[in-house]
DNA sequence: GCGCCGGTCTTGACAGTGTCAAGTTGGTCG
DNA sequence: CGACCAACTTGACACTGTCAAGACCGGCGC
């Protein structure tokens, strides 16, 4: 929290030095990463707007004047989060051509970026018509659907309107991903997710 | 905290045979009756005491004097869902004796019961370590592996400390109920949500 | 050089929230 | 019948999000 306060001055500082915005420098790139440490902290639904205003030590209405709204700047918080997202998926597909690793990587940013991926899943605290959000998000749903390929006709020769395998796929490393972080899972589990993960994925098969 | 909603409890179950209570005869049903039908509408983290003790008649600090807490009210659903829950995989397995239609139990479960399913999923939002939660989420858990069996021993003869096939079928009906709900997933798979989640299963193969 | 302009942020106010302490009510039991 | 006590109310407090109005400051045209 300390921490958050210190790097918000630093980057004030610098940027206040390099380019020109009058008060604060990138008061929107300072009350995002505020909001970021707060929700990592104690979750989004309990975000405040004043908090955030405080750790990013402006007035309590001056995150509203920049995103309108609590969602507004959670909607912020979720646009980066799926941007970032996509990058962690496009960087596992493209290390290892490997769809297994695009699962691994999506839990794997779960963990490590648990209040981006929070309240990336959270539509009823969002603004969900936000085209930020929504380019966001197709760029991480192209991400993943990439190298679980096309829907293949079944048995009864008639195509399906979706891959069921990517669906399981998907719901599988996405179901994951939420019982492990809300405490669901057995500690051996907990203490190895990864490992886990591929245990898992071994003894399973899609057709 | 956890004591008076348990306490509660047991003053309702004894006193309610004898006779109604004074004011209101039952006011602690009818807070839950009130607060699924409010987080039905708008979720569990918009949940206000006030509304709550509006919509069941009483004044705004009755719901704060049955749970103790907001948190109390809403572990009081979560630990009410997971009893239903409980219930209603119980039902699904001693019917088919078949764990795929236990899956299938979980998501129409999910879709029939949306305000309780969000709320137990939501451990910031509740007392974790209230025992009547505790109670019905084992209940939860016990009547979820019940057909996925023991770990059994891997390929390198060492027995897992959990059951990789059990934690895989949890973890995909879990994460295809969740997206569902945020509403993730493409129209024709929300149109007939168990069909694509029958279409999923029948795809996979656990060994 | 200067005054205006527009965006950035602040100030002050408002209704609504959860929570707590103190009071009121009314059934029950000795 | 009176004392007790749980159930509920009342009133207050600090806190929240939101909005209107104002203060500040850089850059523009003149």
């Amino acid at each position: 929290m300390g921490a958050v306060v210190f790097d918000t001055v630093k980057i004030r500082a610098t940027v206040a030095l390099v380019t020109d915005r009058y008060h604060h420098g990138d008061l929107r790139r300072a009350l995002i990463d505020a909001a970021v440490a707060s929700i990592a902290e104690s979750g989004p639904s309990a975000l405040s707007l004043r908090a955030v205003a405080k750790l990013a030590g402006v007035s309590h209405a001056a995150p509203a004047h920049h995103f309108g709204d609590k969602a507004g700047l959670l909607t912020a918080v979720a646009a980066e989060g799926y941007d970032r997202f996509a990058d962690a998926l496009d960087r596992a597909w493209e290390a290892t051509g490997d769809f297994i690793e695009v699962g691994i990587a999506y839990v794997r940013f779960a963990i490590d970026n648990k209040a981006y991926f929070e309240t990336m899943f959270r539509p009823e605290l969002l603004h969900e018509d936000d085209p930020d959000l929504a380019r966001a998000e197709a760029r991480s749903r192209a991400a993943l659907i990439r190298g679980a390929g096309e829907p293949k006709p079944g048995p009864d020769g008639t195509v399906p309107e979706f891959n069921p395998n990517a669906l399981g796929a998907w719901s599988l490393v996405h179901g994951f991903a939420g019982l492990l972080m809300g405490g669901n899972f057995p500690q051996a589990v907990a203490a190895d997710p990864e490992g886990a993960l591929r245990t898992i994925a071994a003894h399973i098969r899609f057709d």
